[in-house]
DNA sequence: GTCATCATGTAAGCCGTTACATGATTGC
DNA sequence: GCAATCATGTAACGGCTTACATGATGAC
């Protein structure tokens, strides 16, 4: 989940391990407490399985080159933070500044995630996936939403169903819940009404 | 967290591991996937810690005397769980059957824990806590959820703060995320109107 | 010169999962 | 007799947390 995280925002632009976490915490109210302690391991682990490369200071040119023109993903906090990365000291390398950059495999590994690698039946790991959405195609997006909705509908259907003999309090605490789940599954079916226009509004023009 | 859904449910009535299982995944949607994996080794940790005590199968007096009146707690699924349990062969005893029955001390700790023992600032043990929270005195509960309301709160001013440059997606997560704690906040203030009620109402009677 | 912030990392541990192994009881 | 369910447990592992250790840089 993580893994999947931290690809997301490399794949926007060049980051540091201090630099992914604060646009976590940003960001993805969903991980806002990630700790170093997670981040610096999964780095390390990407980056032996090759899904990233890490430069150590922006001495090296192709890195210092990538990062600077920065696509223009429309996101000014990560320009930002490019200026804020330079402010000081503009060529000398920081110290144990590790900025890391995906790779081609990495991109891959990112897909496949995305799409829907592990089970990842959770609520975090779907938001996690719809807050990067954009990377991925139109049905795989549709799909996505579907695979969630159906989830939530069934799991709304079995808490009915087990609707119980409980105190005020848990009483309370289930119906909330299910509340919860069936305003989860509304603001689905938004979401999945105007992605099916996309959709249909690709497919009838043939390709481009 | 699992340690106190546990003296939970056996501060109710007395249960083995499997129909621990049961009663979570029945009325605790929260919890509804814990699988026997952490329950059997939760159970022997809370055993060795004095917090409950274990007898096989049914034929020690006390237990099954204990466990037959079963306090009038307005549990049906409860009662059928017992029912269901005796079914068959009514006084012998089936052979690694282990009931579990919370002590003194066990009370004791799933009061604590139930206050407030662990941090826990996450949804899962909040909602727990308030699951059982008629077992908590009336400002413990009032303290409980204003907690929580607090915690929320200040979650939505930093979200609000941190309104970035995101895309459709991940905008939509963000505002769906932040839309889900306004009304969760909202649902703490009708509880805990209702509560300040009940604390008024017990204030102003002395005693009893 | 000292404090806050930036920056990276390691170690220990918690809490839970999956998968596996075992066996009793009951229904058909 | 066989399958499904009930019932208990172990082993290995995963992912994330806290706490700790270290040090550079910049602001005042």
């Amino acid at each position: 989940m993580l893994d999947l995280a931290i690809l997301g925002l490399l794949s926007e632009r060049d980051l540091h391990g201090y630099e992914i976490r604060r646009q976590l915490r940003e960001h993805l109210g969903m991980l806002a407490n990630v700790s170093f302690g997670s981040i610096y391991p999964a780095l390390t682990r990407l980056e032996k399985a090759g899904a990233v490369v890490a430069a150590v200071g922006e001495a090296a040119g192709p890195v210092g080159a990538a990062s600077a023109p920065a696509p223009p993903t429309g996101s000014l906090s990560g320009e930002l933070a490019v200026l804020r990365a330079r402010r000081h000291s503009p060529a000398r390398a920081r110290r144990g500044r590790k900025v890391y950059r995906i790779t081609d495999s990495g991109r891959q590994l990112f897909a496949e995630l995305l799409a829907g690698g592990g089970p990842a039946d959770d609520a975090r790991s779907f938001s996690l996936r719809l807050a990067f959405a954009r990377h991925l195609a139109p049905q795989a997006r549709l799909a996505l939403l579907e695979r969630r909705r159906a989830l939530l509908v069934q799991r709304l259907a079995e808490a009915d169903e087990a609707r119980a003999d409980l105190d005020v309090y848990a009483r309370s605490v289930v119906q909330h819940t299910a509340d919860g789940v069936a305003r989860d599954i509304s603001w689905l079916d938004t979401l999945i009404a105007s992605e099916r226009a996309v959709v249909v509004a690709a497919g009838s023009e043939p390709r481009t």
